[in-house]
RNA sequence: UGGGACGUCGCCAAGUUGGUAAGGCACGGGAUUUUGAUUCCCGCAUUCGUAGGUUCGAGUCCUACCGUCCCAGCCA
C-alpha cells in the first residue's frame, strides 16, 4: 500500500494536522465509512473509503464501518455482506464493524432527553400536513398545532409509539429548533417515525426508527469518533448534526449510552466535527444508486458485478486492481468542488499498476493463418520468453512455436494504408521472439475473403543469429496454432456513449444512451498455459491490452477472459481507429 | 436581499501571513524500443468567472455583478 504512505495533501488533512497540533481529541484521530446497506459500493463510495481510512492510517487512528441501517424499509442483508467483501477487497480493513441499529436503544434514551429537556415533541400531523406546515424555499414554516403539548404528555405519546399502540405515519417524534429557520432542515425536523417492519439487524424488536440526521451524530459520538467526512450535500444538515451534540451531550453523560457498555460495546463518547467534501464523479457513467439499480434490475446489465458497471464487484470482475482505484482517487484529490473526471484518468491508473504488475503472455482474438512454409510439416520448437520486458523478477516461460500460426487479421493487410508498419503480400514483418517473416502467398476462398498466408522465416534472423538485429518496421504477435487453446474473450467498452448520461436537457434518460457495443464476445486463441490459470489473475496480452481471468465463469480447460483495458495505441488513435 | 456551498489550462488540482501561476491526466513534438506498449526528453494559463477598488505589487484583501451545485423525504 505505497500510494497510502505518500498521501497528497488535501483541506481535510489539513484540519486533521491543525486538530493534533492544537491537542483536540488528545491528538486521537477517529473516523468511519457509513454506508446505508441499499446497493452495492461504487466507485464513488471508494472515494469516501480511501479518504477515511486513508486519513486514519496515516494518523495511526482508526476507522470503523459502519452500516447506517436505520430505514428497514430499504435495506438488506444481501448488501451488508456484499459491502464488507468489497471494503475488504479495495485493500482496507476496520477498527470496529457497527450497526447504527446497535445502537437503538441509546437512540431512544436520547430522545427521552430531548423531550424532558423540552427539545423534541410528539406531532400528530399526516406527512401532507407537516409538509404544508413546513413552508417553502423561501417563505417560513408554521409552528405544529401539537408543538406546546406537556413534557408528561410527549414522554407518554412516546412511549406508547415505542410499545405499538399507534399507526405507521400516524405520529413523529420532532425536534423543537425554528419553523422560521432559513435551513429547512431546522424547521422541527423529524427524530423518529413508525414502521412497523422488520429490521435486517434488530429483528421486530423495535416499531419506531430514527431519521438519519438523528442517528448519525449520535453513532459518530458513541464511536468516539473525532472527524466525521461526509458529502457536500449535507452541509445543510451541519447545524442539526451540531444541535443533537448539544442538546445531548453525551460525554457527560453516561447513562445515556449505558446500554452499550451493558451489551460489552466499547463506548467513550466524542463531540464529533462534520466535514463534508465533494463527490466524485466519473464521465461516461452514472453513479447513482437509484441508476445502478435500475440497470440490473431492468437486465441492461448482468448484475452488479457485469464488468461494465462503475461498482467495486464490477471493477473487480472487470480486472481493475485496487491499488489502481486507490491512485486514481489520490490523484484526484479532495476537495468542496464539484467535479467530473475524465475516464482516461481511471484507466491510466489501471494501465500504470497493471504494466508493473502483470506478467505478459500471447493470444490472438481474431484469428488468421500464417503458414511458415521453411519449416518442416511436423517441426515443433520451444521458445523462451520473457514474462515482463522490465523485469526479470518475472522469470520465464515456455512458448510452443511450430509450421501453422495464427497472427491477428488485423496485422494484415492486402493494400495497407500509409503509415502501416505490419504484414503485407511480400512484405516482412518481425513475429515476436521469432525471427523475420515474410509474406509469400495470400490464399482466398470463393468469395475472395483471406483465409490463410504462407510466409519464409529468415533464419539469420532468430534469436541470438547475428541477423537479428536487422531492422524492420513491425513486430506482430502469434500463437502456435497446433499448441494454442480457445478462449471465451469478452471485450468491454464504456457502457455510456455520451459523457454525461445524466443529462436529460434533451429529453432523453440515461438508458437511451447505452452503448450497443459495450461487450463484445470472441473466440480467441490464448498460450495453452493460461487455461490452467486461476480465476482473476491479470496479464497483458502483448499488443492488445490487459485481460483477467473470469472470477466466476473462468475454470480450468474452459478459459475466459475480460479485456481489462486496451493498451494505449497512437497508431489507432492516428488513424482514428 | 430564503438558506448553504463552489468558480485557477480540455479534465482534475496546488497555491495557508498579498511579491509576480506546482503537479497529474489529456494533448502536440522528439529519442529509445523484437509490444505502434513501457520508459525518457521537450512543449502546453502574461493568466486565476467578470468589472471595479485598495496596494509599489492581488489568484490571494474590499465592493458589485455573473455562473454552477445542494436544500421544501415520516430517504440516506
Amino acid at each position: 500500500m505505497t500510494d497510502a504512505s505518500s498521501a497528497s495533501n488535501n483541506f481535510i488533512r489539513q484540519i486533521v494536522l491543525e486538530d493534533r497540533a492544537a491537542g483536540k481529541h488528545g491528538g486521537r484521530v477517529a473516523t468511519r465509512f457509513p454506508p446505508e446497506p441499499n446497493g452495492y459500493l461504487h466507485l464513488g463510495h471508494a472515494k469516501s473509503i480511501c479518504l477515511n481510512f486513508g486519513i486514519a492510517r496515516e494518523f495511526g487512528g482508526t476507522c470503523n464501518l459502519r452500516f447506517d441501517d436505520t430505514n428497514p424499509t430499504k435495506e438488506d442483508l444481501e448488501y451488508v455482506e456484499a459491502i464488507q467483501a468489497d471494503v475488504r477487497w479495495l485493500g482496507f480493513d476496520w477498527h470496529e464493524l457497527r450497526h447504527a441499529s446497535d445502537y437503538f436503544e441509546v437512540f431512544y434514551l436520547c430522545a427521552e432527553k430531548l423531550i424532558r429537556d423540552g427539545k423534541a415533541y410528539v406531532c400528530d400531523l399526516s406527512a401532507d400536513e407537516v409538509r404544508a406546515y413546513r413552508g417553502t424555499l423561501t417563505e417560513p414554516g408554521r409552528d405544529s398545532p401539537w408543538r406546546e403539548r406537556s413534557v408528561e404528555e410527549n414522554l407518554d405519546l412516546f412511549r406508547r409509539m415505542r410499545a405499538g399502540e399507534f399507526a405507521d405515519g400516524s405520529r413523529t417524534l420532532r425536534a423543537k429548533i425554528d419553523m422560521a429557520s432559513g435551513n429547512i432542515n431546522l424547521r422541527d425536523p423529524a427524530l423518529y417515525r413508525i414502521r412497523k417492519v422488520p429490521h435486517q439487524n434488530t429483528g421486530d424488536a423495535w416499531c419506531i426508527y430514527p431519521m438519519y440526521d438523528y442517528a448519525h451524530c449520535i453513532s459518530d459520538a458513541v464511536e468516539g469518533i473525532t472527524h466525521s467526512l461526509c458529502t457536500l450535500e449535507f452541509e445543510d444538515h451541519r447545524p442539526l448534526y451540531d444541535w443533537c451534540l448539544e442538546q445531548l451531550d453525551l460525554p457527560n453523560h453516561p447513562e445515556l449510552t449505558e446500554p452499550l457498555r451493558r451489551a460489552g460495546l466499547a463506548c467513550t463518547p466524542s463531540r464529533p466535527q462534520q466535514i463534508e467534501f465533494a463527490r466524485g464523479n466519473l464521465d461516461y457513467t452514472v453513479m447513482s444508486k437509484r441508476k445502478l439499480m435500475a440497470l440490473v434490475q431492468d437486465g441492461l446489465v448482468a448484475g452488479w458485478d457485469d464488468p461494465r458497471m462503475p461498482t467495486l464487484s464490477g471493477a473487480r470482475r472487470r480486472g481493475f486492481p485496487p491499488a489502481a482505484i486507490r491512485l486514481f482517487w489520490e490523484r484526484a484529490g479532495v476537495t468542496k468542488q464539484n467535479s467530473v473526471i475524465e475516464f482516461s484518468v481511471l484507466e491510466g491508473c489501471v494501465r500504470e499498476v497493471l504494466d508493473a504488475t502483470a506478467p505478459r503472455r500471447l493470444a490472438v482474438l481474431d484469428p488468421l493463418k500464417l503458414v511458415i512454409d521453411n519449416l518442416a510439416d511436423d517441426h515443433r520448437e520451444t521458445l523462451t520468453f520473457p514474462n515482463h520486458p522490465k523485469n526479470d523478477g518475472f522469470g520465464t516461460r515456455a512458448v510452443a512455436f511450430c509450421r501453422e500460426l495464427w497472427i491477428e487479421r488485423d496485422d494484415f493487410r492486402e493494400v495497407p494504408p500509409k503509415g502501416f508498419h505490419r504484414l503485407v503480400p511480400g512484405g516482412e514483418v518481425r513475429l515476436r521472439g521469432v525471427g523475420i517473416v515474410k509474406c509469400i502467398d495470400v490464399v482466398r476462398d470463393a468469395s475472395g475473403a483471406v483465409v490463410e498466408l504462407h510466409g519464409t522465416l529468415d533464419p539469420d534472423t532468430r534469436p541470438g543469429r547475428p541477423g537479428a538485429e536487422r531492422k524492420v518496421k513491425g513486430t506482430i504477435h502469434w500463437v502456435s496454432a497446433r499448441d494454442a487453446v480457445p478462449a471465451e474473450v469478452r471485450l468491454y467498452d464504456r457502457l455510456f456513449t455520451v459523457p454525461d448520461p445524466d443529462d436529460t436537457s434533451d429529453g432523453r434518460s440515461y438508458s437511451d444512451h447505452l452503448n450497443p457495443q459495450s461487450l463484445r464476445t470472441v473466440t480467441g486463441y490464448v498460450e495453452a498455459s493460461l487455461a490452467a490459470i486461476a480465476p482473476e489473475s491479470a496479464f497483458q496480452f502483448e499488443r492488445l491490452g490487459y485481460f483477467v481471468a473470469d472470477r466466476h465463469d473462468h475454470a480450468p480447460g474452459r478459459p475466459v477472459f475480460n479485456r481489462t483495458v486496451t493498451l494505449r495505441d497512437s497508431y489507432a488513435k492516428a488513424v482514428g481507429g
